[in-house]
DNA sequence: GAGATTTATCGTAAAAAAACGATAAAGGTG
DNA sequence: CACCTTTATCGTTTTTTTACGATAAATCTC
């Protein structure tokens, strides 16, 4: 994270390889698609669809929210963790832009 | 890669999450971006771009060119690496996939 | 309030990623 | 052919990630 040699990139270079660190696990990608599929979601019935410790899961889900992808409330004894849409269309945007930018000159290579 | 724990998620989750660790370093995406930059590229350019070593960056190409995003062609004692297009457009299809299925819920959590 | 439930955090172990220098391989150049 | 260039690979170290069990903290139930 506070590595001396990744501060020496381009701040958006940073800011994207983050976001796509967040989404390089598959017990992400499956708790993110998870939460969309509900309307709301509590972190234990997550723990029971995927094949990981309660534990563990409950880290994946801090990474996810750091990242800012979900967030977290508490209701009662419960977490209930949902997708942070704002955020997400945020971070979708940024992907695209990434592929379609960098597409921009497809067909001139090779 | 050939984690027990992995195997166990969905095949396509596993793949998105691939994909996603192949671009989760700034390092990968500064390589891409410099490659669509110009229509044909050198290691040894992307080299004195970029604030690492010569073997280092030459790893970072070995794993985008596993994941396919980009391919290395042999000229002379230079390797000539460019994007590949036809993978970058499907991959870039993939996330988008990803960001809009999952978000087609959007606004009904919380 | 005693005991059960739920989830976050801590400590730790194992695995993977990142980085570097040294070196090998292979192609160019004089 | 001897030498220089270029890039891949090897060996190694350091850092980060992943995972788990144990436990703590907070709430709920009886």
């Amino acid at each position: 994270m506070t590595s001396l040699k990744k501060t020496q990139f381009a701040p958006e270079d940073q800011l994207l390889a983050e976001l796509a660190k967040a989404l390089a696990h598959p017990a992400r990608i499956a708790i993110l698609k998870e939460l969309a599929k509900r309307d709301m979601c509590i972190c234990g019935e997550i723990v029971e669809v995927l094949p990981l410790a309660q534990s563990t899961v409950s880290q994946h889900l801090k990474e996810l929210q750091q990242a800012g992808l979900i967030k977290g409330t508490v209701d009662g004894v419960k977490s209930c963790y949902c997708i942070n849409w704002e955020a997400f269309d945020k971070i979708s945007g940024l992907f695209s832009a990434f592929f379609s930018k960098t597409a921009e000159k497809s067909g001139k290579c090779c």
